[in-house]
RNA sequence: UGGGCCGUCGACUAAUGGUAGGUCAAGUGCCUUUGGAGCACUUUGUCUAGGUUCGAAUCCUAGCGGCCCAGCCA
């Protein structure tokens, strides 16, 4: 597959002719804040980091952002380290924010020495008030000026833990006129008496991601930092930490972010389904988490490709998760092999066909793929078919069973409807067929043809099956439009979930393992979720197969 | 209303002064033991107005529209 070009890569590739960077190689880094769990949204930035600095022979690291100890855990950071790799991606170094505490300490007492950081006493609020406003230039603090004796004093004290939380800031000296608020002197270092979970007590004062991030960048020697389009304001600020200190010049390039249709990918909302119970947990199969996604079946595969598809550009859109779905049938299609499975049985019963008879037929696993084999399905005379594939009153262009209508069970035998048995409530509970012994296998000797081929399972070897039936999660294409006093959580949808406890399934899905992912033939694909028991398969299904039929009717109905 | 960025089919994205192309979606037909898959075909686009040029999606000017920024979050 070609390299897709994007103008990312056409950076590097000027770089690389003009030799920016000397000789060495592209160096580039996935700099996650472990406050949360990876979305698909980080899966766009990591096929990018990974991606392309293996196309150019470089090398990529995976590098915890951790400067926030109030926020960061160790589980976050075991569950980033799983989903790049599940994704696909092994980094070169492991490195933490917090590696480098010790060498941002010393660039900030550099800083103060060349008066290009001071202490500052202001409170909070005060320095708020201070940065002026996005139309009239900032005032400068009555602590700007201090000499450089104090300034080292103080911050020297703020690092042994002398001031309480808030009390002061240290701040770099630049411009509290600029038109860009970022270089109106922002903070560097905040005290924070908080337990890090990597450096423990060590440190009470903890760097600001502007400061710290540049830095790790240059640290590391990385040539092509990547980002997300809402940081291109920071650039500048990036830019001048670097150079003010004399250090490695890497260069930050930014990026759009991505946005899909009916899905959130905001790690604080995110977080806020996880705590209010609203999923299951971060690994919720409705969730856009990596965890999520692939519990759902998504294969790394499928979000590779549309990754690759979807391209790198500045142009801020939400993408249609159709797009999405689209690569995760095209993969599945691939490999996952073809089962029958019957979600909302409906029994059927072969009047002419022998008590107590079980023929076996065979069926093919996967026909865009002949290494995968043929199997045998047992057929008898009791068969529980999907409620959907009959119908007493057929609409216009609907072929599947009717009463005096003849189709085929897959891989089985032409069958005819003849009657149906209803319930007090009137509802069909068993439609009475008869079925032509000639035609075992699903073709008739004489060549007449039938519309339409249904699945179905024998009643007496059938397993049962749970089959949690998702849809999208929220009932809005933009989930955070919201009406006046709501909150995004009013856009959930009630339907995301649907609980199918009494499915039917071939005998041959007892023992399917979790994570084994299948087709369920003309419904979709499904994967085998963690919760099964033996005997007892639990079925998560992954995207629907298109269904022409269903834009028939909706077509019919609208 | 200061600053930064961005406007190409319905969606996403190419074309880097020289034929506006691809993917998804939508539609039509073919094929089919999955109304699946596949194959073929089709519809729809350069925000607007000026300018430079033999030639502009591309360069310039001015509008218009969208996104981001006033955390001791990242």
């Amino acid at each position: 597959m070609p390299a897709p070009s994007n103008f990312v890569r056409d950076i590097i590739v000027e770089d690389v002719r003009t030799k920016k960077f000397g000789d060495a190689a592209i160096q580039t880094r996935f700099p996650p804040e472990p406050n949360g769990y990876l979305h698909i949204g980080h899966a766009k930035a990591i096929c990018l980091d990974f991606g392309l600095a293996d196309e150019f022979g470089g090398k990529t690291n995976l590098r915890f952002d951790d400067t926030n100890p109030e926020k960061e855990e160790q589980e976050y950071v075991d569950s980033i380290m799983e989903g790049v790799r599940w994704l696909g991606f092994e980094w070169d170094g492991l490195y933490y924010a917090s590696d480098y505490f010790d060498q941002l300490y010393q660039w900030a007492i550099k800083l103060i020495k060349d008066a290009k950081a001071y202490v500052d006493d202001l409170s909070a609020d005060e320095i708020r008030k201070h940065r002026g406003t996005l139309t009239e230039p900032g005032k400068d603090s009555p602590f700007r000026n201090r000499s450089v004796e104090e300034n080292l004093d103080l911050f020297e004290r703020m690092r042994k833990g002398e001031f309480p939380d808030g009390s002061r800031v240290l701040r770099a000296k630049i411009d509290m006129a600029s038109p860009n608020l970022n270089m109106r002197d922002p903070v560097m270092y905040r005290i924070l008496h908080a337990e890090h979970h990597r450096t423990g007590d060590k440190w009470c004062i903890y760097p600001m991601y502007d400061y710290a991030h540049g830095q790790s960048d240059s640290i590391e020697r990385v040539t092509h930092s990547m980002c997300t389009l809402e940081f291109e304001d920071h650039r500048p600020l990036y830019n001048w930490f670097i150079q003010q200190l004399g250090i490695f010049p890497s260069q930050q390039i930014e990026f759009d972010r991505l946005s899909l249709t009916y899905t959130l990918l905001s790690k604080r909302k995110l977080l806020k389904l996880v705590q209010e119970k609203l999923v299951s947990g971060w690994d919720d199969p409705r969730m856009p988490t990596l965890s999520g996604i692939r519990r759902r079946g998504y294969t790394p595969e499928a979000i590779r490709n549309f990754v690759g598809a979807i391209g790198v550009s500045k142009t801020n859109g939400t993408l249609e998760l159709a797009m999405l779905e689209h690569f995760v049938r095209e993969d599945l299609n691939k490999r996952a092999p073809r089962v029958m499975a019957v979600l909302r049985p409906l029994k059927v019963v072969i009047d002419n066909y022998p008590d107590g008879q079980v023929e076996e037929v065979e069926a093919v696993n996967n026909p865009e793929d002949e290494s995968a084999g043929r199997r045998n399905v047992p057929f008898s005379k009791v068969l529980y078919i999907e409620q959907d594939d009959f119908r007493e009153d057929p609409p216009k262009q609907y072929y599947r069973l009717s009463p005096g209508r003849e189709v085929r069970l897959r891989y089985g035998y032409f069958i005819t409807a003849k009657s149906v048995v209803k319930n007090d409530a009137g509802e069909i509970v068993e439609v009475h067929c008869t079925y032509d012994p000639a035609t075992r296998g699903g073709n008739s000797p004489d060549g007449r043809k039938v519309k339409s081929t249904i699945h179905w399972v024998s009643a007496a070897h059938a397993v049962d099956a749970e089959v949690r039936v998702y849809d999208r999660m929220f009932t809005k294409e933009d989930p955070n439009h919201v009406e006046e006093g709501q909150e995004f959580t009013a856009n959930l949808n009630p339907q995301s979930l649907e609980v199918i406890s009494e499915a039917k399934v071939e005998p041959s899905l007892a023992a399917a393992s979790a994570g084994s992912r299948f087709q369920f033939e003309r419904l979709g694909y499904f994967c085998v979720d963690p919760d099964s028991k033996p005997g007892q398969p639990v079925f998560n299904r992954t995207v629907a197969l298109k269904d022409a039929w269903a834009r028939i009717e909706k077509r019919a109905g609208s």
